[in-house]
RNA sequence: GGAGAGGUGGCCGAGUGGUUUAAGGCGAUGGUCUUGAAAACCAUUGUACGGUUUCGCCGUACCGCAGGUUCGAAUCCUGUCCUCUCCGCCA
C-alpha cells in the first residue's frame, strides 16, 4: 500500500510514478482516492469535535448524577437547564451546568419530585445528540472502507533508477554469465529427456490431478531434493535464517503480502474457512512479524525457506503447456529481508548476487535482467530477474526474481521499528528473492548437461548431496 | 471430536456501568549519587488517525476481532478467531 499522505501532498507526482507502469485505470483511482481521503478527513474531523462535546457531557452528567454534596432540587434545576442547552444547541453551557463548575445556579424547578423527569429530559436530549453523532460515524465509515478498497488496488511506485519501458520486451539482460556448451548433437528438450531416463512422469501426473501436474521419480524426484538442499545451505552460509513454515494461510496473509485482491484467483483456496495454499513463502514470510513493532538493533532480518508452491495459473491457460516450465505446484527456496529504509536497495543487491551465486555454483549460463517499469508486477519497487539457460527448449528460463517493495508490503502488513533513539515508528522495507525455484532449475540442468548417450551429469556441487554420483543413466 | 477456562500496554497484572488519566509492578530510557559500576531515589515510557499557532499542544478511536444493549461499555449481551487445561483420536 502507498502512504495516503504522499498522495495528498504530492499528488502530480505520485501520478507521473504511476504513468510509468503504463496503467491509464491506475490514473482515474487516484483521482477517487484524493477526492474520498478529503471527504474522509472533512466527515471525521466533524464527527471527532461532536463526539468530544458528547463525552464531556456524559462525563459531567454522571458526576452530576453521583454529587453528594448537591440538593436534588438543584440536581433537577441543572438536568432540565442542561436538556435544553442540549437542543439549542450550547454543549459548554451544558458541560458547565451538570459538571458543577458553574457554582451558583437559580433555576426553575425547585422540587425533588422534579429529579427524575428532569433526567429523562436531559437523557432524550443526550440521545439525540447521539444518534445524530453515530449516523456521521456511519456515513465517515463507509467512506474509509471505500477508501481502503482503492488503496489496496493501488500498484507499489517504481524506485527512480528503473528504466521506464512499458514491455517486458524491453527488459535489460545484463552480459550473460557462463559457457554456452557447443553441442555436436541436437540438444533435447526436457519433456523428452526426462521420460526417457524415466525420472519425470507426465502422463501419471495427469491421471493424478489433471494437467499441469507431473511426478519426479527416482533420480529426478532425489535430484529436486539435492537442489532444495542446496539452496538452503547456500542461503544458510549467507546468513539467512531457515524457517519451516505453514503452506496454509488466513486470506489476511494475502492481502499484506499484497496477492490479494489483485490476484485472488492465482491461488487456491481450501475448504476450511478463508484459507489458501501459499503461491509462494513469501506469503509466510512477509507476515511473520505481522503487526509487531521491532528494534532497529533486530535489523536486518533474513529467512530462508523451502515451500511448495500453488498457483491456479488461469490467467496463462494455454501458454508453456509442454514440459514442467509452468505447472500448478512448485518447490521453491525464498530468500527474505526485513530492512530499514536507508538499506533496503544494498540488501537488494546483495540478494540477487546470491541468487546469481547459485547459477554459477551449479554451472548453467545465466543472466541477470533489470525489469523495466512497466513489467514491475503490482508490488515491486525495483526488480531483478535471473534466468538459465535452456538448449533444448532454445529458451531463457526464469528461476529467480529478486524484488525490493519498500514498504509496499509493509504497510499493509504493519511492519513497523523503532529507530535506535527515537520513540517514533517507521515502516519497514521488505524484499524478496527465490533462490532458486526448481522444477525450473532440474530443466535447466538436464538440458545443459545431457551428453550424446543420453547421460546427463550431475553438477559437481550437487554430487556430495547425492552420495557423490557423477551422473544419471537412462534405465 | 467432547468438556472447561481464558484473551487488558514491551512483559506481568488489577479493574462488575459514570463522578474526566487502564491501579500497581517488572523491564527499558534519562537524571541524581559514584573514581567506575551496582544499589537506592527521581522522572519519562503504547499505537493509529485527525486538528494545530509544530522541538509542543488538543481531540478521537483502540482492553483479541466484529456486532449489539445504554445517555454512557475494558466492564453487560451475541457471534467469531485464537490460546491453555482435561478427555478422546492420532504420524
Amino acid at each position: 500500500m502507498l502512504d495516503i499522505a504522499l498522495i495528498r501532498s504530492r499528488t502530480d507526482w505520485v501520478k507521473a510514478q504511476i504513468a510509468k507502469l503504463g496503467d491509464e485505470a491506475t490514473l482515474a483511482r487516484i483521482d477517487r482516492i484524493v477526492e474520498l481521503d478529503a471527504e474522509r478527513r472533512q466527515t471525521r474531523t466533524e464527527c471527532e469535535s461532536a463526539q468530544a462535546a458528547r463525552n464531556k457531557l456524559n462525563r459531567a452528567m454522571g458526576k452530576l448524577r453521583g454529587s453528594k454534596t448537591m440538593s436534588p432540587a438543584e440536581k433537577a434545576a441543572r438536568a432540565n437547564a442542561a436538556a435544553s442547552a442540549i437542543a439549542k444547541p450550547d454543549y459548554e453551557y451544558a458541560t458547565v451546568l451538570l459538571d458543577g463548575s458553574k457554582a451558583a445556579f437559580e433555576g426553575a424547578g425547585d422540587d425533588e419530585a422534579d429529579l427524575q423527569p428532569a433526567f429523562q429530559a436531559l437523557i432524550a436530549a443526550l440521545k439525540r445528540m447521539g444518534d445524530t453523532i453515530d449516523a456521521g460515524y456511519a456515513r465517515a465509515k463507509d467512506i474509509e472502507a471505500a477508501l481502503q478498497e482503492e488503496m489496496l488496488w493501488l500498484p507499489n511506485l517504481p524506485h527512480e533508477t528503473v528504466p521506464v519501458f512499458f514491455s517486458e520486451d524491453d527488459n535489460i539482460p545484463d552480459v550473460p554469465v557462463g559457457e554456452f556448451r557447443e553441442f555436436d548433437f541436437e540438444p533435447k528438450p526436457h519433456w523428452e529427456l526426462g521420460p526417457a531416463l524415466g525420472i519425470i512422469d507426465f502422463e501419471r501426473g495427469v491421471k493424478l490431478s489433471g494437467s499441469r501436474y507431473y511426478v519426479l521419480s527416482g533420480w529426478g524426484a532425489r535430484l529436486q531434493r539435492a537442489l532444495i538442499s542446496f539452496f538452503l545451505d547456500c542461503a544458510r552460509a549467507n546468513g539467512y535464517e531457515e524457517l519451516y513454515l505453514p503452506y496454509i494461510v488466513h486470506g489476511q496473509m494475502l492481502y499484506g503480502s499484497a496477492q490479494f485482491p489483485k490476484f485472488q484467483d492465482t491461488v487456491y483456496p481450501v475448504a476450511d474457512g478463508d484459507k489458501y495454499l501459499l503461491p509462494t513463502s513469501e506469503v509466510a514470510i512477509a507476515n511473520l512479524h505481522r503487526d509487531e513493532i521491532l528494534t532497529e538493533a533486530q535489523l536486518p532480518l533474513r529467512y530462508v525457506a523451502h515451500t511448495p508452491c500453488f498457483r491456479s495459473e488461469k490467467a496463462s491457460a494455454g501458454r508453456d503447456v509442454r514440459g514442467i516450465k509452468r505447472v500448478h505446484q512448485f518447490e521453491k527456496v525464498e530468500m527474505f529481508q526485513f530492512t530499514t529504509p536507508e538499506a533496503s536497495y544494498d540488501a537488494l543487491e546483495a540478494m540477487t548476487r546470491g541468487a546469481e551465486s547459485l547459477c554459477a555454483a551449479l554451472d548453467i549460463p545465466y543472466r541477470r535482467l533489470e525489469i523495466v517499469s512497466g513489467d514491475l508486477g503490482f508490488s515491486a519497487s525495483k526488480k531483478y530477474d535471473i534466468e538459465m539457460w535452456s538448449p533444448g527448449c532454445g529458451e531463457w528460463l526464469e528461476v529467480s526474481s529478486c524484488s525490493n517493495t519498500e514498504a509496499f508490503q509493509a504497510r499493509r502488513a504493519g511492519l513497523r521499528y523503532y529507530p535506535r533513539g527515537s520513540r517514533k515508528t517507521r515502516f519497514l522495507h521488505t524484499l524478496n528473492g527465490s533462490g532458486l525455484a526448481t522444477p525450473r532449475t532440474l530443466i535447466a540442468i538436464l538440458e545443459n548437461n545431457q551428453q550424446a548417450d543420453g547421460n546427463v551429469l550431475i553438477p559437481e556441487a550437487l554430487r556430495p548431496y547425492l552420495g557423490g554420483a557423477e551422473a544419471i543413466y537412462p534405465k
